[in-house]
DNA sequence: GCCATACTATTATGGTGCATAACAATGGAT
DNA sequence: ATCCATTGTTATGCACCATAATAGTATGGC
């Protein structure tokens, strides 16, 4: 009976061995971290927009006069970081930053009609990219991602 | 029968309004990959390692005599920031970039005993961090969240 | 009222990872 | 010899993250 020979050497493509890093959920959250914020870039970039700056905008509209203090902890940024972005979102004429009554210390922060005008191109161009994202999932795939994804950062 | 009185208004929580956010997969990518990140950073950074330099050793482990060319297309990186990598290993005496025989262009990239013995190190506080991120995930969860990483990341 | 303390925001600085473009050197093809 | 592709390097900029130092403003204890 023939025994299966060795095959010849075939021509030796260059290949990689990546077993070390596939299982490996710190390579894998970058990769896909960076396809998301690629993806976002992309449709928000022609916008004047980051994927930073929309979220901004998203949870000033959803609160009006919040604080920045507060708005930071909600987008899980440093406070010295958001004053930067502010800055630039309020030259821009998109958000203003009116000092709270009472308290000459706090900022509350709303948006102008321009920004509120962006804002809502900004989320089309969003939801098209969230789309194209989960376009290889299945939905519950997606669903089941969010709850794991929260659950590593810590929500 | 006394109907329920409207409770008196209660001393108002700022309470921020988070739902434009909670379902934004690039939101939770973001937090997520920062939190391993972080996680990662703080069991290297004892080694004088990062995320990316071990990625650096353990794919030059695993694929003796590579190039960096090739390397970078591994790990996803830019050539031109693999770069500069590289040569803060070879600085510190982690590896080695020989010229290929014949081929005075390309780099043949090995490890040094010194980066072998700092790989292993860096292993085990690599599954440490691992094991700490998804210690709140079923086996199950942890491989489906890998395939959808994958599936999101292009793989 | 006064003072120590905490809160809010800002500024400055430095470090990641990522990307592009320009360049230099080498090798191969014709 | 000339053109082109490969390989690597350098320089530069962007988005994001983190820390520390500072200024101005309330607040509570006394």
């Amino acid at each position: 009976m023939a025994l299966p020979r060795r095959l010849p050497a075939e021509p030796r493509v260059e290949q990689t061995d990546l077993a070390p890093l596939d299982d490996k959920l710190g390579f894998w959250l970058r990769l896909a971290q960076q396809s998301g914020f690629d993806t976002l870039q992309r449709g928000l970039g022609p916008l004047g927009l980051t994927p930073g700056r929309l979220g901004v905008l998203l949870l000033v509209e959803a609160n009006p006069d919040i604080r920045q203090a507060l708005l930071a902890e909600a987008l899980r940024i440093k406070p010295s970081n958001l004053t930067v972005l502010l800055a630039a979102l309020e030259q821009e004429g998109l958000i203003r930053r009116d000092e709270e009554e009472g308290n000459r210390r706090a900022n509350r922060l709303r948006l102008t009609e321009a920004g509120r005008a962006l804002l809502r191109q900004g989320e089309e161009a969003e939801a098209a990219a969230e789309r194209q994202l989960a376009a290889r999932l299945r939905p519950a795939d997606r669903a089941a991602l969010l709850t794991a994804l929260r659950r590593i950062a810590g929500g």
